[in-house]
DNA sequence: AAGACAATCAACCGCCAGTAT
DNA sequence: TATACTGGCGGTTGATTGTCT
């Protein structure tokens, strides 16, 4: 019997993340995990990739103490190393490396060490010695190579907070408790905003992107998604600038809650993404309650 | 300046192992 | 025990960027 994708590929998303997907996904991840199963979480964070994707993504570009690039000289000897003793085991090789993924490892090696590797084994030297994995793996992490003033990050995992939506979010049967769930989602969405836009104002990104980045899950469900460009990046439908309209204040400040105008349906729905059972009139309800 | 070619790397594909039912 | 499902992995692709002629 041949397996089930795991997901409709005609009507899922692909190619190149926009910012406003990686935002979803981080802030999505970064409150609930994976919310227990990767093949579900597109659907409660109002993404339309992927399961596999939306973990890929996480795991390899918005995961928390990641480096890319500038691989060290001890790096590259270590992965010589660990190479000649298991082969391409690259998760493997990749979890002696902090900060690095088995797909950032997998591919310097097939740019640039596996001709090294090359070389040097026709040359009839043996693979780097494998002197304790554990020295070399300090020596890495110790590199000066990396830039004076950048420790070496400690290997921390992603501090996710393996939060159980299924019994939190999905299992709301009264109105009470659906209205509390919606208020606090409320409010740590209206906390999102303010910390990415007061995070990203100095760095001149409109207040608005801002603002439309962190709502973006509202589109998919209200059918305004943001579209991408020929060269890939996105497109802001003027519908979302619409929706999302800043405070006549404005201007990049504090701006308190009820500044800012969310286009009532959209929300409405991705508040059912994340509700699960409740129904979008329940859900409606709560954000006309909300508004008040 | 423009086209060809090479290098890079994000993303996808398909398989396998572990787990739940 | 059999089956279905999911997570994880390694291999590969293809778009983008950089360099050379």
């Amino acid at each position: 019997m041949g397996r089930s994708p795991c997901c409709d590929k005609a009507k899922v998303k692909r190619g190149p993340w926009s910012q406003e997907e990686d935002a979803i996904l981080r802030s999505f991840v970064e409150r609930f995990g994976n919310a227990g199963n990767w093949i579900a979480l597109p659907h409660k964070a109002g993404l339309k990739r992927c399961g596999k994707s939306c973990r890929l993504r996480w795991l390899n570009y918005l995961r928390p103490a990641l480096r890319h690039g500038g691989f060290t000289d001890e790096e590259d000897s270590l992965i010589l190393s660990l190479y000649g003793e298991m082969g391409s085991k690259w998760s493997v090789i990749a979890s002696k490396l902090p900060g690095r993924t088995d797909n950032d490892v997998k591919n310097y090696w097939n740019t640039k060490l596996k001709k090294r590797y090359t070389a040097t084994t026709r040359e009839a030297a043996p693979p780097p010695p494998p002197t304790g994995g554990d020295d070399v793996i300090a020596a890495a992490e110790d590199s000066p190579s990396q830039g004076a003033a950048q420790p070496a990050p400690p290997p921390t995992p992603p501090a996710l907070v393996n939060l159980d939506t299924t019994s939190c979010l999905d299992t709301v049967d009264d109105n009470d408790e659906l209205l509390h769930k919606s208020e606090q989602l409320y409010a740590e969405l209206m906390g999102l905003i303010d910390q990415q836009s007061s995070a990203t104002t100095t760095t001149g990104e409109s207040a608005a992107a801002v603002a439309a980045a962190t709502t973006s899950s509202w589109w998919s469900s209200s059918g305004t998604s943001p579209t991408a460009s020929s060269d890939g990046s996105s497109l802001w439908p003027v519908d979302v600038h619409d929706a999302v309209p800043l405070s006549e204040s404005g201007g990049g400040g504090s701006r308190s809650n009820s500044s800012l105008f969310f286009d009532a349906h959209a929300f409405g729905a991705s508040f059912q993404h994340m509700l699960g059972s409740a129904s979008l009139d329940d859900v409606m309800l709560t954000q006309e309650l909300l508004y008040l």
